[in-house]
RNA sequence: GCCCAGGUAGCUCAGUUGGUAGAGCAGCGGAUUGAAAAUCCGCGUGUCGGUGGUUCAAUUCCGCCACUGGGCA
């Protein structure tokens, strides 16, 4: 490193509905920006109306990137996402432009600010052996085993099962420990951004607004894209199926729901994810300013940019 | 107007032979390194309708008041 510089970047953050689609659009037409998505559900897709995604109409008005250009059938992961965000940012500023990276995803910012430890790619055997074995072991057998090899994987929580498998498969793929990766330093992907900003409205208003947007899938016609995306019979455990929405959807779909259950229990999960990403930014991302509203949110980066 | 039944956590309810109360759901807090819209960990949050009485002590027993539901008029 020879020098300092900021990337030409502004990043919108926040809660599920929280209005961060609509900040972006305003800050980018303000700036002549391009949006960079940095949502986990947002790049696949199969997934439009169930993921929010912007219509066409505003993708047309303003250059979005990193929206559904994932099939369903692929799993995205913070790694890849980091990766391709670098490199459409670079891209944006070499347009002289500004990119205003956008999405509710925290583990995806972070590691695009901060980076990941340098793990090798993990074959997609090893990460099934590792899932085989603990159906095998069971929870508790199968963490012994791991912490008796990786004294840090104690830190994982015995129930935690997705942590304890990906300590597992990295060391089998690696033969080092997860946790001895994870003490190694991480290389930021890109430049500092110039401005950085959490849109956390009042917690009332927020899940009013989550409660809102599944009926507004539903209006928009999020029964069909379900129909079309169960019809498609991927395995279950792929990200694109665990969609807030498309899930309690296709539960219907299958018998197992009334529509009307399915409206309840989709709305009571889009709320606790959103209090989960609350969690996520208010400790995570401290260092953050907060807006309680999109248009407060597009003053503060603008005041940031100014300054 | 009379009779009966109810009021306890945000909701549905349990309970205390008198020692200020606990389940489910909802909710709240936290963790978070390539599945993160994932995966986990933790936490009862309460004028027991109001008001008098009896009692060392009342959410519990008694009286009265207001309320809700049902029945008879």
């Amino acid at each position: 490193m020879t020098e300092s510089f900021n990337a030409n970047a502004a990043f919108i953050a926040g809660p599920t509905a929280s209005g961060k689609s609509a900040a972006a659009l305003m800050l980018a037409e303000k700036l002549g920006g391009e949006i960079v998505n940095a949502d986990a559900l947002q790049v696949y897709a199969d997934l439009d109306i169930l993921s929010a995604r912007p219509t066409q109409g505003e993708m047309g008005a303003v250059p979005h990137h990193l929206f559904g250009f994932l099939d369903g059938a692929e799993r995205c992961s913070a790694g890849r996402w980091a990766r391709e965000a670098a490199r459409v940012i670079g891209e944006i500023g070499a347009r002289g432009r500004m990119a205003i990276v956008v999405g509710g995803t925290g583990l995806y910012f972070k590691a695009l600010e901060d980076g990941l430890s340098p793990i090798p790619a993990v074959p997609d055997e090893a990460r099934e052996a590792a899932r085989a074995a603990f159906e095998k072991l069971g929870a508790e057998a199968f963490r012994n085993e791991l912490v008796a090899r990786d004294p840090g994987a104690a830190r994982i929580a015995p129930g935690d099962r997705q942590r304890l498998t990906r300590s597992w498969e990295v060391l089998a793929a690696t033969g080092r420990p997860f946790s001895a990766f994870q003490a190694e330093a991480r290389a930021p992907l890109i430049a500092p951004a110039r401005a950085r900003i959490v849109i956390e409205p009042e917690r009332e208003a927020l899940y009013a607004a989550c409660d809102a947007r599944f009926d507004r899938m539903l209006a928009r016609g999020g029964l069909e894209e379900a129909r079309r995306l169960r019809a498609r019979n991927l395995p279950d455990d792929l990200p694109v199926m665990k969609a807030l929405g498309a899930a309690e959807l296709i539960a219907h779909l299958g018998g197992a729901l009334t529509l009307d259950e399915a409206a309840d229990l989709a709305r009571r999960n889009t709320k606790r994810f959103a209090k989960r990403q609350l969690t996520w930014f208010r400790n995570q991302a401290a260092g953050w300013p907060k807006a309680a509203t999109p248009e407060a949110a597009v003053a503060a980066v603008i005041d940031a940019l100014q300054s």
